[in-house]
DNA sequence: ACGGTCAGCTTAACCGTATAAGTAAATCTG
DNA sequence: CAGATTTACTTATACGGTTAAGCTGACCGT
């Protein structure tokens, strides 16, 4: 910047007014005492309008202490599932007058450091996409008393607003659609068993087998890596076993999709020898031949109920912490 | 907020020397006069970090007039092809210690409104991704002296650093390459020919059939909509002509995609009987069969290319708006 | 012993705004 | 028409920092 920028004592200076009477201008709420009449703060808004000045909101910030901004962090941009989310996210923000900083990856200081950076920012409150919060970053959350919001991720904790899914329970119900179409030997293709969302798949598959009567078996259920490279290989494996699974309910559409691909290289019929359903409704799930059927996890809708939550208590709301629980969607195509 | 936030004062008054020194304890630059002892430094840092305080941004900002803020504004998310661009603008702005403000969609105001709130938020300097400026947003734009650059559009603006892309060269190349495979009816879905990307477009599959000597036959070349719900009913009445092309070179992946789902229900074969190209890369490409031969356009490059411009313009560059170009790259897999 | 340096603090001014409190003129009240 | 309100401003202070400039005492060489 060459020149300074223009500020309210300029726009003062040029219509021969006081710097707080182009304040006052600004200001929509007239209070009890009057504060300006129409005609000067038409005069200072034109000539604002023509210099092209208006409030400065980083000073405004401090002088209020709100700084109407909204901290997002998003595990990654190049998985398409949270898009819906930020999408949703960005959509109240909007309508709210809030600005949203989005944050992505965790530096050397992990997500206390991320959370440090919210608190640097004097952000009014943050969500949180999938990602759980070590012990440290609990900590300086408490310091920061900041509003948090989690979206996902299974966990709840001490102090902050959730919305969780009930993916276990529509793990469960794709086994019971899966059984109701007369498959009898379900498989499962797990995320790393390490993360609880993993864990909640399994188990959910687990319940669903014992409803429909099915039998688990061991050997039927493998252990994948949520990420793209060894889905092919595991679905392969299994449907090469003595006695095969026809049914495999894999922890999401990347490696479902995955599956098909290979099952179908290898020359093996989706879904008449090997069904195969999926979980996160991708844009991918549409475009396989045949289309995907899948688990749809309610990404809008959690924004919503996120921004919900925070929203309260950017406005003073004090209670203890609260869980919204969302249910996830089956959306049956043709994979099974 | 029940209490009041900490502050520099607090710390000040807890470890026993003044504000300015608690300032100058977080200040890395010594200068050249002596500014505070090691000694006390720690011992400021130490209750710091044990009452969990640090300096607010916002009010360091309004001091040293910079917010190391930057926008960014997407057309929209759900459109994946901006992803690689967005996770490379935040690598690099994380790298130079800059948070990211993410905009998208324009109010009644259009696009002079939006950047009228990165005005208000005095941010360093601004990203807009594929969007094409009005008369009001550079009227905005002048009086604001923001450092702004664009990605992609094919149109640049006195003023505005851009990083475009070479995409009639590219589409040009796949017409050459469509040729050099032996198909000589080429045919063309556009975009809508009112933006100049689909113009840009239809002019380089048009130098590429005179480059290769081919003949351009108007009824072998339709406008879509870029969207999805077209392209497939256009492809099959291409298809379906007296004599239908033999190869289809389609605006972006969605359309092609589209087309080749719809060419395979009717019967048709892909590439056999008709081949389909596609432009932008999506991940669905590498999902649909045949896995689609597309162009890829430089997402990652050109956020490191549009960063690169603003930050020089953020350090203080003076110079004329600069032009970057990139090169769009050929992806020939099976549907042509 | 004594003026000069310099390290290491403190004081004070400032950034751009909001807003409480003060004030002069206009208007109302009886 | 005097006194009480009300209107429409202005003045002054605060927000949480940065940073130039001032001050004090320790250490220096001679």
């Amino acid at each position: 910047m060459s020149k300074r920028a223009t500020t309210a004592k300029d726009i003062a200076a040029r219509v021969g007014v006081s710097q707080a009477s182009v304040s006052y201008a600004f200001s929509p709420k007239s209070g009890k005492r009057s504060l300006i009449s129409a005609e000067t703060r038409a005069r200072i808004l034109a000539t604002a309008e023509e210099i092209g000045y208006f409030p400065n909101r980083t000073a405004q910030s401090i002088r209020t202490g709100k700084t109407d901004l909204i901290a997002l962090w998003v595990p990654n941009f190049t998985n398409s599932i949270y898009l819906r989310t930020m999408r949703g996210i960005q959509d109240v923000a909007g309508q709210h007058g809030l600005d949203i900083l989005v944050y992505g990856g965790t530096g050397a200081t992990g997500m206390a450091g991320v959370l440090r950076s919210f608190g640097e920012r004097r952000v009014d409150g943050a969500i949180l996409i999938a990602r759980p919060l070590e012990e440290a970053a609990l900590h300086v959350l408490k310091q920061l008393e900041l509003p948090l919001v989690t979206i996902g991720g299974s966990q709840t904790y001490a102090g902050v607003d959730s919305v969780l899914t009930r993916n276990a329970e529509a793990f469960e119900a794709m086994v019971l659609h899966l059984a109701a179409k007369g498959y009898t030997r379900i498989g499962h293709i797990s995320g790393p068993l390490t993360t609880p969302t993993a864990q909640e798949r399994l188990a959910g598959y687990r319940r669903g087998l014992k409803k429909a009567k099915l039998p688990f078996k061991k050997i039927w259920q493998r252990e994948g890596t949520y990420r793209s490279g060894s889905a092919g290989d595991l679905a392969l494996e299994l449907a090469q076993l003595d006695t095969p699974p026809d049914a495999l309910v894999i922890a999401n559409d990347l490696m479902a999709i995955e599956a098909i691909l290979a099952l179908q290289d290898a020359g093996i019929r989706v879904p008449a020898d090997l069904a195969i359903v999926g979980c996160d409704d991708t844009p991918e799930g549409v475009v396989v031949r045949p289309r995907l059927t899948t688990i749809r996890r309610p990404g809008m809708r959690a924004a919503q109920a996120a921004m919900k939550l925070l929203l309260e208590r950017t406005q003073g709301f004090q209670g203890a912490a609260r869980t919204v629980w969302l249910e996830a969607e089956l959306v049956i195509r043709e994979s099974a």
